[in-house]
DNA sequence: AGCCAGGCTCTCG
DNA sequence: CGAGAGCATGGC
């Protein structure tokens, strides 16, 4: 099955993208030259599908191919996945109008053109790979989720190619400390991925549920289960429910680029940081990633990502 | 060698 | 409450 997808505003494949192999590989998430793989799981079924960006930047076209696959429900759904792996749902542009009159966003506009801030199609997802991501450098972050997703994540073929869905709940539930220590995750980040892995899969901390719940609830429920504090749980709003008027002000690149940004290169407070983002409404996520991709511009290897 | 990485929990004053 | 230790590893 082929599936075009048309783009409204603006969209850079490869600058979206990037940050799928800045600093590692992501089994789950394959980047073969400019195509994108990826499966979708469907109770035991799985469906590896593929992504190109066709056409320029301003009239861009996703083609999703799904080989083998029939009926429309699985069409369907990978559809709107892709939409949110590509961030079509964002108003990009919006945030340029409002950008152009800024002066710490205004000079990314240009160079940044087109990146949108991808968002996970899987709650568990997400808040595992932020679990690896808390504290560490984020080349070792990738390394451990890679672990993770080749160790117990399922394998799929497309285009000679493997490509894993991500490990299920019920999987990572069962999963080892021992196993896990093995493959160099730390005690505390092995009990929290199970422990979180056993939420999901028991009912207890329903994700699922919490698309049109209010962020502060959001934050309440999230931050309620042991491991995932405020920080993960602003990514996750971000990152997952791609709610636009995000700002995690506690991440460490996030006050790197505000403190650039400040006139004498201070650092600002958590509470600085969200008042002065406040004031970029429903446009704070895509502003904080412009700020992030920001800060690797002009820097040895990459522009784009986040 | 030592300090810092896109945090979080737990303990202690 | 706020401050501080501990977590485990890789890069500089």
């Amino acid at each position: 099955m082929k599936i075009v997808l048309t783009v409204e505003g603006p969209l850079d494949v490869s600058k979206t993208l990037a940050r799928y192999q800045l600093w590692g590989e992501d089994p789950a998430n394959r980047l073969v030259g400019d195509t994108f793989l990826r499966v979708w799981r469907d109770g035991d079924r799985l469906w590896p599908y593929s992504v190109r960006g066709v056409g320029p930047v301003d009239a861009a076209e996703l083609v999703v191919e799904i080989p083998r696959a029939r009926s429309p429900r699985v069409g369907d759904a990978v559809a709107r996945e892709v939409r949110r792996i590509f961030g079509l749902d964002f108003d990009l542009s919006g945030f340029y109008r409002m950008a152009k009159g800024d002066p710490r966003l205004a000079p990314l506009i240009e160079p940044l053109y087109g990146l949108r801030p991808t968002v996970s199609p899987c709650p568990l997802e997400m808040l595992a790979g932020a679990i690896t991501a808390q504290q560490v450098n984020l080349a070792f972050a990738f390394a451990l989720r890679a672990r993770l997703v080749r160790r117990f994540g399922q394998p799929a073929r497309l285009d000679g190619e493997t490509v894993h869905a991500f490990p299920t709940a019920a999987t990572l539930a069962d999963s080892r400390l021992t196993t896990l220590r093995a493959m160099q995750f730390s005690t505390r980040k092995a009990e929290y991925i199970r422990d979180l892995a056993r939420a999901v899969l028991s009912g207890t901390l329903d994700l699922d549920g919490l698309l049109n719940a209010p962020s502060a609830r959001v934050i309440e429920l999230v931050t309620a289960q042991r491991g995932l504090g405020r920080w993960t749980a602003d990514w996750f709003l971000a990152r997952c429910l791609g709610r636009g008027d995000v700002c995690p002000a506690g991440d460490l690149a996030v006050r790197k680029a505000f403190a650039r940004s400040h006139p004498r290169g201070r650092t600002l407070s958590e509470g600085a940081i969200r008042r002065r983002a406040r004031a970029w409404g429903p446009h704070q996520t895509v502003a904080v990633h412009y700020l992030l991709a920001g800060l690797r511009l002009g820097r040895p290897g990459v522009g784009g990502g986040t």
